[in-house]
This record gives structure tokens, sequence and C-alpha cells, in this order.
DNA sequence: TAAAATGTAGGACAATTTCCTATATTTTAT
DNA sequence: ATAAAATATAGGAAATTGTCCTACATTTTA
């Protein structure tokens, strides 16, 4: 019996080589989604883009040369329909939200089986959005709030302080510099931690690293 | 001495499913190298280490559960003639020399490509070691000069704990990753402030960030 | 103008960390 | 080959730190 339906046709942006042929051979156990083509930086696959038509582009967004949201963001300028499944590495993405914004139809980790990313495929190829559930919940706690950067909706002190813990000072060495006592910087640590959805300061620190928050 | 037709067996140790699998399916393509089998962490290497005979382990370093320099020197420890290529995501890996002289026999980036790979691997099959140009370089560098950057005095449990640290995780939490006692993390903490000539946990950060240690 | 957010902190307590000391093992230097 | 230094590991006691709950005056916001 020959299957009608079409096949759904993808391209893979990933600077990995052999992560690359990892998917592409994942693919090929299915039936209905297909590799066409492969980029290993964005502008590559712009340029590819360009060329052929495609249902879902499987984007690393941390590759080297154009990437990221600025990546997401000409795709999306350049070709509105094209659904785009967002790759990362990170397993708690603080960006997810900015991603969605930018246009993503899907978010997943690389450490997902390949039974997920199919189905993370097929659903963004039927114009559906795809994200974990721990996304998804993420992304539903922030909708409700302002839509900026999460350390944007500290308050100035908050902001302050954040920095300082961000930075390794101590609640009392922080309490020192502005001569407030330590439960002034220990309530404010909490409220920071609260709105950030964060639970440590590593946490803090790593966001404050990637988000080039520090020097 | 007749040279044998006999494939180069290898075990590839990596966390991302899908990257299992591209490596595994690049090896299919070679004449002499075969995988005979996959671990997902540290562990489950070594379970599989003792029950077959390999010639090459192929093992990223970062893994979840036990690895980086403790699984290298346990495997060496427990399986001194299996020569371990070392596999990593971090183009200059400030740690190569560290794993060189925990005994790797390689080490190579992940975005390596296929051949580079190939060629690594029947370099430590036959017994020879295998960097690319830039880690080598990097090695007569740090082997040579007495005034090495502060971090490199450290040992390397001094150096693993210097790196939790600088990412904000508490002694206890640094503890019970490693399985160790507060106090000896209190004790290395004390001998890295030391050597580093710091006082703070702060001080150890920014030199991390500054020295693009983290991440 | 009522409700929510912000900035501040005290008291009691819990948890964390340090300090000093010590020992076995490893590495290095002579 | 041996002595010295460095490393890896902790225990006990003590000090320090940080948290939690609560509270209240002041802004800000809806």
């Amino acid at each position: 019996m020959v299957k009608t339906k079409e096949k759904i046709k993808i391209i893979i942006a990933d600077d990995h080589p052999l992560f690359r042929r990892g998917l592409k051979n994942a693919f090929a156990d299915t039936p209905d989604i297909e590799v066409i083509d492969e980029a290993e930086n964005g502008d590559e696959l712009l340029k590819k883009i360009s060329k052929n038509e495609f249902n879902v582009a499987l984007v690393d967004v941390a590759m080297p040369g154009k990437h990221g949201l600025d990546l997401l963001k000409q795709i999306q300028e350049e070709y509105p329909k094209l659904p785009i499944l967002v790759l990362t590495v990170y397993p708690e993405e603080h960006y997810a939200v900015r991603f969605f914004k930018a246009g993503a139809s899907g978010f997943i980790t690389k450490e997902s089986s390949t039974e997920q990313i199919y189905s993370a495929v097929r659903k963004v190829a039927n114009g559906g959005k795809f994200a974990s559930p721990f996304i998804t919940e993420k992304l539903a706690f922030d909708f409700g709030k302002t839509d900026r950067p999460l350390h944007e909706g500290l308050s100035d002190r908050e902001h302050q302080v954040f920095l300082m813990l961000a930075e390794g000072e101590s609640p009392t060495e922080i309490g020192k510099k502005l001569s407030l006592s330590v439960k002034t910087i220990s309530t404010h640590r909490s409220r920071i931690l609260e709105k950030m959805q964060m639970k440590k300061n590593s946490e803090l620190i790593h966001y404050a690293i990637s988000h080039r928050l520090l020097q």
C-alpha cells in the first residue's frame, strides 16, 4: 500500500557534522519526514532556504557566525511561512520565551529522544507549536507578566542586589556596602529568586553570565 | 610482524543519543573501525568496558553522572591498556593538559570532521597520541613555562572545586556532587584562595569570567 | 482609592562554613 | 633513594551566616 500523504521536507542547520549526521540518520527511519538539505551555519541556511521549499527548518541556535535570535528574526522576516524548530543544548533555557516571541514554532533540546523530535517536527509542520512541558510551564508563567527579560522585572534595588549576588558577593558583604541589614538583603534575594523563578545563586550567576550582565 | 586486517573495536560514551548515532553512522563508513557498544554515562561505560575487549574508548567528558577527570582516572586505573580518546565540545579547551596528564591518549573536539576523528581513532588504537595542532602548541607552551596563569597552579581536585565555586555552587552542594565532606571542600577552598592570592569567592568568579573559564 | 509592590528589618532558629588539627597518599626535589 | 612538600581527605568545636516569618511605612499601579 502506498501512502498518498506527502512527506514533510526539512532542512537541518547545526555546526556539528556528527550531530547533523545523527539527526539525518534518525529521520531516515521515519516514513513521513525527509531531510532535504543541511547547513552548518546561519548564512548557509539562509542561502539554502531561498533555493528550496521546506516545510520545517530545524535550527541550532548556537552556531558560529549568524545565529540565535538574529538569525531567527531574519528567517522570520524573509520567510514568514516557514516553521522553525529551535534546537538547543541547554536543558534549562532562559531564552525560550524570546525565541517564541521572535517567531519560533518550537523549541527542543538536543538531549531529546528521536521520538520527541519526530513529534515536534510533525507538530510544527502542521502549523502547531511545540515546547517541552518544562518550557511550556515557564512560558505560561512568563506571559502573564511583562514581555521583557526576567531581570528587567526586578525593581531597582532588587536589580542592584541581583548583580552583586551574581558577582558572588555574600549577603553580609552586600549589606555592608549598602548599609542595610542582612535581613533586608535576604528578603531582596528571596524576591529576586521568586521573580526569576530560580532557587540558587548559581542560577543567578549562570543567567547573568549568559546575558552578559557582568563586568 | 604482520599487519592484521582486524578491525579496531571501539566503544562510544556520550549522553546525546543523536550524537552517538551520528558517530556510529560515521564509523559504519570505515572498513577498519567498528563500534561495538555505546554508553550514555560514565557508570554504564565502566560496566561495559569490563564485559568486552575494546581497542579504543571514545569518551565525552561532559556527561552527567560520573565524568571528566574522575572517570578518566578510574578507567586508566582499571584498564591501563585501553587507549582513551577524549571528546569535548569546547573548541579552546583549557583542560587539555590535565586530560593528557591523567592518561588520555587523544583529545578531539566534537566539531571535528569525520576524517579527523577516524585518524585520531587509528592513531590511539596503535598506541599513539592525538591532539589538534592548537592543543599541541598549547601543550608545548605550557610545559616550558613556569609563569603559568594562576589557575593552572591548582591541583586537579582544586581546579574542579575552583570551577564549581566560580559557578556559584555552595561548599555543601559541591560536597554532595563530589561525595565529599563539606570540610574537605572547605579545605580545598582555602588552599585555592591561598594559591590564587584571593580572599573571597567573588574574586574567584571575577577571575573565572575574565579568563573565559565558565561555560 | 484600594490593592500590589517595594524597601526595610527584628527575633528565633537552622544551616553553613571555617578553623585547627590530623593522617594517609602522592609527587617532587635533592 | 630518600626526605620534604604537596595533596586529598575529614572530625570536632565554634563562629558565622543566612533564612523564615512577620511587620510596617512608603511608593506605585490599576
